[in-house]
DNA sequence: GAAATATGTCAATATGGCTGACGTAAATGT
DNA sequence: ACATTTACGTCAGCCATATTGACATATTTC
């Protein structure tokens, strides 16, 4: 965010909320817009180090998955970034051809491929969430104590009701399988 | 987020994070992961609707701002979305041939193209903006007191320190800008 | 052996970014 | 007054990432 100085500046960081919500539900615009420029940044540091390896968002999002689950098969990452089979392939088989990741077959069904970093997937996978981490530890240095649990509630209770869990579970799930590798 | 069931589920949802953090630092992986998620199921009910007008995001964040800042310069818009003017271009044509948006000549300087939406135009980003305040007030039941204001401080700690104090500033010019239309 | 499943791939299309070049109107500087 | 700069628009083409639909191949299951 270099700079946002559209003209003017203001000074109230919080708008009027007090009493009754007028009529109509008055949107909730700071935090609407807040996402927006986080999440803007957060991404936006990977961004830079993807560009110079000649990936984008999308290997970005392969490689994480892949490497915090281990051993995930296609149809599960498929399922989880909600994208088609076309678009994961090609970025797939970029990350596969440039020996990021690597595929071998599921020992009970040979058909799927289970995908596995390599070390190299490994060192970038690692150096993107060194760069995210550094970011959301700095922000959690603000906040003081509670906040990550306070984020982590925040961000939980954003989530689909009806997905929420399986998130939940997914991520616990991830912290076993990859147990600590610090 | 339908259903992220890959093959088995876990149980703990936070990760051990106690007492010393291995080496190199250990990424906090359930707060990447989430912003991930949750970002996702955010933006995801605007999409829907905003595909039945055919529109994709570009036009959301277009008429998002217009509608925040009415009479704001597209170069303004520009800074803003940190986008190209053929980018812009695109989407903003678009918005006004359908009537969403529209422009007037600056009264001082009549080179400039000020930007205002229309009561059509405000009608829908009122819909989309209520989409996301629907599921940041659910979120915010959940959390119970304090739910607002602890978002606030840790989306804001998220931004770039460097443009974090022209956000903040941007958010509350708009809140004064729009003041109470609820 | 037939059918279903897991994956890969080809082809075409859409969205939303980008760069570079050029045009026009209005403001500004000398 | 004229040259330059600014604010904006637009044409043309490229790239990344997503889509749908069709079809191929191996392997498992009924």
């Amino acid at each position: 965010m270099a700079d946002v100085n559209v003209s003017r500046i203001g000074d109230r960081a919080t708008p009027p909320e007090g009493g009754r919500e007028a009529a109509s539900v008055e949107p909730i615009w700071d935090v609407i817009e807040l996402l927006f420029f986080a999440y803007k940044d957060f991404v936006g540091d990977a961004d830079d180090v993807l560009a110079k390896f000649g990936f984008g968002r999308a290997h970005h999002r392969v490689l994480h998955f892949v490497f915090r689950h281990p051993g995930m098969k296609v149809a599960d990452l498929l399922d989880l970034l909600k994208i088609t089979k076309q678009s994961l392939g090609r970025v797939l088989k970029q990350l596969i051809d440039q020996g990021y990741v690597e595929q071998k077959a599921g020992a009970n069904d040979r058909r799927q491929r289970l995908l596995y970093v390599t070390p190299k997937g490994e060192q970038l996978a690692m150096k993107l969430a060194g760069l995210q981490t550094k970011r959301i530890a700095r922000a959690f240095a603000d906040l003081g104590p509670g906040g990550h649990e306070g984020a982590r509630r925040f961000l939980s209770a954003l989530i689909d009701a009806d997905g929420r869990d399986g998130v939940l579970r997914f991520i616990a799930r991830a912290d076993r399988a990859q147990g600590s590798r610090g």
